[in-house]
DNA sequence: GATGAATGAGTCTTCATTCAT
DNA sequence: GATGAATGAAGACTCATTCAT
């Protein structure tokens, strides 16, 4: 229950200008977005705004910072309890898209704007996207380490591949709209990758079918 | 064989534009960018961009639709002497990112850029980017038809899958310098996407190996 | 004798903000100045000041009000007794120039800003600065009453032509630091504004010498 | 005959920028004054402000540089072939309050705005203001080598003694308005300063009177 | 066709002031 | 009285675009 009075009512703006700001940089773009339409979404004076932060670019840092940690919290609490590289691999790539559906102007925002701000980014707030990284690389860490997945592929490279095959989907998804059923959708994608990564034999739950069975 | 005089003359003027607009938004981005900037860059007048794009978005745009045709026509070239939709799409890989290699700005400008102005480009130029979806579309295609690739996957899907995952690892290459075998990585991926789409027996070229045969 | 209890702290207040006022106008400058710092320096919540004061405006105005009274007052308690328009014009340009050393922040205030809102304090705060000039005045009112300073001069365009020489001698060390002697420096002017007011034969310890004696 | 085209263009919009902003910056102050105003007052518009200048900063440092420039010439042409320290000062004094009445605008910008910008203009623009104050020094100079005036006067601290003097009936007359006859002011304040500087005997034409004779 | 000086609309940011607590 | 979070008006500056030469 959180406390009343000033604290509450700061982080309280806090928030509503970093939601406020989610919403019109997916509508508008960062650089289209105007800080005056960020103030008037969060429903606080433009003035407002520089109480909480330091400039129109430290709304977009804040806003990665805070939605990557968020993001990367919630996935590490769903994946930990997975018993198996393979299990984890797939609910990961599941529930990244099932965020998409949820949260689609979040996602574009962190999939649009991280991006296009890339260098500025890489700059200002590596460390939400190394975090989100890492989550793969854990994945890929413990498969290697348990001899499911293929010991020769460089996880450095592969925690990259996975990220932007999942990553392009889920824009595709925000831009055009999820497909009709994206849960197969998403349970196609994480058959291709475990495919791609297992040892042979595995995964188990993904039979490695010829075309005769389809 | 181009018209000599003038009109030469003109397209000369209006390439090097566009050359100078891949290295200035390369380095600054679109936003960032200055009209002036490029005008300098290419030596020519400010004005003189208006006598050839009507817009600073015209210019990206124009960017997008040459370099993606050049791009499409270059990697189509390559491929279709090539048998086998297996072969064809390991190629398409390994030219990719030799194309990273060679024009680091230019895959930069349309890697971030082309994400950045998602929206934006969707509206004005889906052309280009809709043809170099198609070149891998195609081989996918022909690897159902041959019974190579799973019929059972959605083509539409997996050329998204492949293009972010090659997309991905072109943008690290760009932005983080390229690794210390650029050639043994594009093979690692390829391998990974092969093992992913594949029926089982193939790809003949990659041994489905298991990690103690590693 | 001050009043006790809350009156007292009231003025405790006031006073503790014109004092921070003076610091922060020194350095920054009225422009420069933020009321907030001013409100720091003093220890009280931005919005205390305009418990005490109108505005920014009347800060300043307040500031002259008060320190252009107490200066005043300083220099009419030490002139009064002094015998002699000659004598006393003399101490008077050791006193203000020794208010320059002990004070130099309050000076450059008064110095500086006076002039700047020259227009604007002219209109607002005349009584201060004409007081002030009032006691150069009446100095030379009596010197020529007594028959020691030439009744030619127009003590109203004197009067200013004396607080022109010693203002700029006080910015001049406000902001440059003061000489290695400032007491010779301070005799040497008053001995040559003497030598231009008095009649022939005054000053009396102002001997004429020409330059051989020296 | 000034040179058509574009370099004449480009001076007069500068030429007319300048005295635009003396016009601003004596009504409004230069904190009062707008960018936009200046730019109205000059027939240009905003922007154009900004391809002459930095900043409007840079506007006032232009300002002093140039008038300050301008005048320390007229002055050094009128007074470099006068004969004699004295004519020579009491010439100077005629002349700066002749400016004053001339272009009282011109004299309330420098003498208002560069005591306020003291300490930015002493950064920035210090050179314009020393060769003013070197023309005093000069005749100081000049007035001791020729045992016109006291030796025993340090001429650095004089020549602001004299500054300030003329430089506050600068102000009484540029903010209140010139006296019914300023000439006989002049004058008077060159007589007064004359007597404080020169041997005794000296000025020649300066009758040491006493008040009888007046 | 080519130029580049000029334009002026557009926006981030500051900060004096207010007022609910 | 005291606080300081909130306000919002105001302005310096940028830069894509135009057009007279």
């Amino acid at each position: 229950m959180p406390a009343p009075g000033r604290s509450h009512g700061r982080s309280d703006k806090r928030q509503r200008i970093i939601e406020a700001a989610v919403e019109v940089f997916a509508e508008k773009g960062f650089f289209g977005a105007r800080v005056s339409e960020i103030a008037e979404a969060a429903g606080v004076a433009d003035g407002t705004i520089y109480l909480y932060f330091k400039s129109k670019d430290d709304i977009l840092i804040s806003v990665f910072e805070e939605k990557m940690t968020w993001i990367v919290r919630r996935l590490q609490e769903i994946l930990s309890p997975i018993e198996g590289a393979e299990a984890k691999l797939r609910r990961y790539v599941v529930e990244h898209l099932q965020l998409v559906l949820e949260q689609p102007k979040l996602i574009q925002v962190l999939t649009v704007e991280l991006r296009q701000s890339a260098r500025f980014v890489k700059q200002h707030s590596p460390k939400g996207f190394a975090k989100y990284l890492a989550v793969i690389g854990h994945i890929l860490d413990e498969g290697q380490r348990t001899g499911v997945f293929l010991t020769s592929l460089d996880t450095g490279l592969f925690r990259r591949v996975i990220f932007g095959a999942i990553d392009e989907i889920s824009l595709e998804w925000v831009l055009g709209g999820p497909p009709a059923d994206p849960h197969a959708a998403a349970h196609q994608v994480a058959d291709f990758i475990l495919r791609g990564l297992c040892v042979r034999g595995h995964p188990a739950d993904v039979p490695q079918i010829d075309n005769r069975e389809t």
